[in-house]
DNA sequence: AAGCCCCGCAACCGCAGGGGA
DNA sequence: GTCCCCTGCGGTTGCGGGGCT
């Protein structure tokens, strides 16, 4: 692994943030294991990389997530599974690691979903470019907000038809399923993000059925 | 006031994929 | 074709703060 004991783990100091965003200031984003050695900052590649990505660059969005992202985070996982590098790439400003982290420790409880997730092919445990997929039985009374109470209705039924897990816990999502939910979703992704439409639209859902 | 417990979030880890040599 | 380096992803860990007893 990277470097042994010769960085430093842990909490970021102001200092540290402040040298890489000098950094990318002067080289630009990329060739983080570079950093270290043309800064001195006792930080592997990874590190630095995750700091950046996550809290320093200024395209991210700080302060806590409107109920209209939640709905989105929703809607979006139910769709895509835990595969939060999309979700976050259509929640504007939002990281994977915001997008994971809320998942798990907010939107879980609020719909009350058992945290157990279902991996695709559980022979190989890490490969997990395989899509996961929450369990899907959401409790609607856990009062969720009032734009999310539609969103469990359609998740709980919906993920009943696209999810047939079968007892290797193999799950297959049903494509017309998906298809039906995307088609009649075009009104609230247009209004949550011009930008997602666009994105989802030219996603191939390729990705999500090879991926299996 | 002090100790304990729980929760949220930042950061780490292990792995896969892509691209260049 | 293979190796190496870099990047990206998802799961997990552990620290710190706040609430509770």
């Amino acid at each position: 692994m990277e470097g042994g004991n010769q960085y430093k783990k842990g909490l970021w100091t102001e200092e540290e943030d402040k040298i890489l965003i000098d950094y990318v200031k002067m080289h630009g984003k990329g060739q983080w294991n570079r950093v270290a050695k043309k800064t001195g900052l006792k930080r592997c590649g990874k590190s630095c990389r995750l700091r950046w990505m996550n809290y320093l660059s200024p395209s991210v969005k700080q302060g806590s997530f409107t109920e209209e992202e939640e709905d989105l985070i929703i809607r979006l996982h139910n769709l895509l599974g835990n595969r939060w590098s999309l979700i976050a790439g259509r929640v504007p400003g939002r990281t994977d690691n915001q997008v994971k982290n809320y998942w798990n420790t907010h939107l879980c409880k609020k719909l009350g979903i058992k945290k157990q997730s279902r991996r695709v092919g559980v022979s190989a445990p890490t490969k997990s470019r395989a899509v996961k997929v929450s369990e899907p039985i959401i409790d609607s009374s856990s009062s969720p907000s009032s734009g999310a109470t539609n969103i469990i209705n359609e998740v709980n039924e919906g993920t009943q038809k696209a999810v047939e897990a079968s007892d290797t816990q193999e799950v297959v999502i049903d494509e017309d399923y998906v298809n039906s939910f995307w088609a009649s979703d075009r009104e609230f992704l247009e209004l949550s993000s011009p930008s997602l439409l666009e994105s989802l639209d030219g996603y191939s859902l390729d990705l999500v059925w090879n991926g299996l």
